[in-house]
DNA sequence: CCTTGACTTTCCCCTTGGGGCAAAGTGTTT
DNA sequence: AAACACTTTGCCCCAAGGGGAAAGTCAAGG
């Protein structure tokens, strides 16, 4: 019979971790003497031990081990945990994977301009959201202003004297942006919470939501955006990302009259992992 | 202004959270109201939460994640904690390899045998300890009985002479494993805990430790250490490891006059990792 | 036989990054 | 003025133990 820190050294695990075993049940000590409640352990435990060391290492949790040791699993059921965790632990190699190559990316920048970009680019899906646009073209992405001015106002008049008491966001779109940089047609509109009916040029649609979207939020005047654009482009590049949708852009903060350096800009575009 | 709900909702981050980044000095609202303690954020405060989720995404905790956005740090240290970053990650896939292919050769085993195999290989540390041990050969593994009886009563005898108390496991070592079946030079002994003179053909001396020492415990008279033998050196192989010293047998439970099925060894052999 | 030191027990608090819930206070709308 | 949505702080919870305290237990030395 040996103490629990003889066991402790025979296994290289911790008393207080083989109290711990002892109190989920995953291993009872041999013997407790019932008067002074020392544990009693046997050289024949280290085989129950080891397996319970080999499900951990494999990175069950205690919980899921207590149920692979119970006598009365199956060993079909057995298999379906470890095809479970195989799949998970595979799914954590992408992941990971992904992870270390955004990490590298972000070093070479450092390495390359000797400071962080501005811009941060972050993966998140986008909810489907109900809109109200209009649909114009733009000569030019340097002459668009008086075109979105328009276009927002029309949606806008119309939304509101359609009885709605507020609208959302600003949102454009703009379809096409890899075939050509003059004569781009664009959506202009804002999100809206209630449904109304079509009408005067404006369109009342249920946005798609986008499962991953990589999003960069700039700050200042529309005429500076291009940065954020090549950030946002760059990055989607250098992590192997596709890109499979419409660019849009969401203006979160914006007053027509206020001072464009207050401006907050979210440039969205919807990606897909490339690699696999 | 916004109040809390809004920019959790602008962000995609439960208000929890954003307390809680608040509290650790991670993202302060852009005003606190001091009567009533309300948040109020801004939307031009979204681009410092985004950097925030990047370097979480990225793996660094929310106090690393504090440094880095601390305005006294440098680029170097950005840098530094990157590098460092990017070598535990680099680590995890590593590791996260060995135990998939781990957990797929036990899944193989599943399926091919309906059952689990009785061994456990576990991979450990072996610490450096003193022995007391004698040399001998035996013929082969089938009759080697008495010769280790000899050998291991030289041993113990020679210890408890020379006034040890008392003596720890006896050990056994096989050198060469590989190249013969027969005539085997072995050495045997017992780990002590004080250091005596060598003397009457035992050898006191300092077992060196092994970092990787992958093990399985057997129970069971030594006649039948053959399959954990089998079990140890087929997941070696499979696990894409290489043996890289000599094999021990660690009798943790034994008594020559004891019953056989009471018997508990460990057998050990030194591993290194193949690929890489 | 007694003391001493090593060991063991239980109990409580701590870790990360929040989630859930409760009570009490605020803000907006009818 | 009431209703309802929102916010605040505070407390407990998760996993797998680590650290330490107070009290009890064991074996060896004097």
């Amino acid at each position: 019979m040996l103490r629990i820190s003889d066991f402790a050294q025979l296994s290289r695990i911790s008393p207080k971790t083989l109290r711990l075993y002892d109190r989920l049940g995953l291993l009872k000590p041999a013997r407790v003497d019932s008067q002074t409640g020392y544990r009693y352990y046997q050289a024949t435990q280290l085989p129950c031990l080891n397996r319970i060391l080999v499900f951990k290492e494999l990175g069950f949790s205690l919980e899921q081990i207590a149920r692979l040791l119970d006598e009365n699993i199956s060993m079909e059921e057995i298999r379906g945990m470890l095809r479970l965790k195989q799949t998970e632990l595979q799914q954590r190699l992408l992941d990971d994977r992904a992870r270390l190559l955004r990490l590298e990316t972000r070093l070479h920048e450092i390495e390359q301009e000797k400071k962080m970009s501005n811009y941060d680019v972050v993966l998140k899906p986008v909810d489907s959201q109900w809109v109200a646009a209009t649909v114009g073209m733009i000569p030019n992405y340097q002459e668009c202003g008086p075109v979105f001015d328009e276009l927002f106002d029309r949606a806008a008049n119309y939304a509101l004297n359609r009885g709605l008491k507020s609208i959302g966001c600003g949102i454009s779109i703009y379809h096409d942006t890899k075939l050509r940089d003059r004569d781009i047609p664009v959506e202009a509109g804002f999100s809206i919470a209630d449904r109304i009916p079509n009408g005067d040029g404006v369109w009342i649609y249920e946005l798609p939501g986008v499962e991953t979207m990589a999003c960069v939020v700039h700050r200042g005047p529309f005429a500076s955006l291009g940065p954020a654009y090549n950030s946002l482009l760059a990055w989607v590049e250098a992590n192997q990302y596709r890109i499979v949708g419409s660019t849009r852009e969401v203006y979160l903060q914006y007053d027509r009259d206020g001072d464009p350096s207050e401006y907050v800009t979210e440039v969205q575009v919807p990606v897909e992992a490339l690699g696999n």
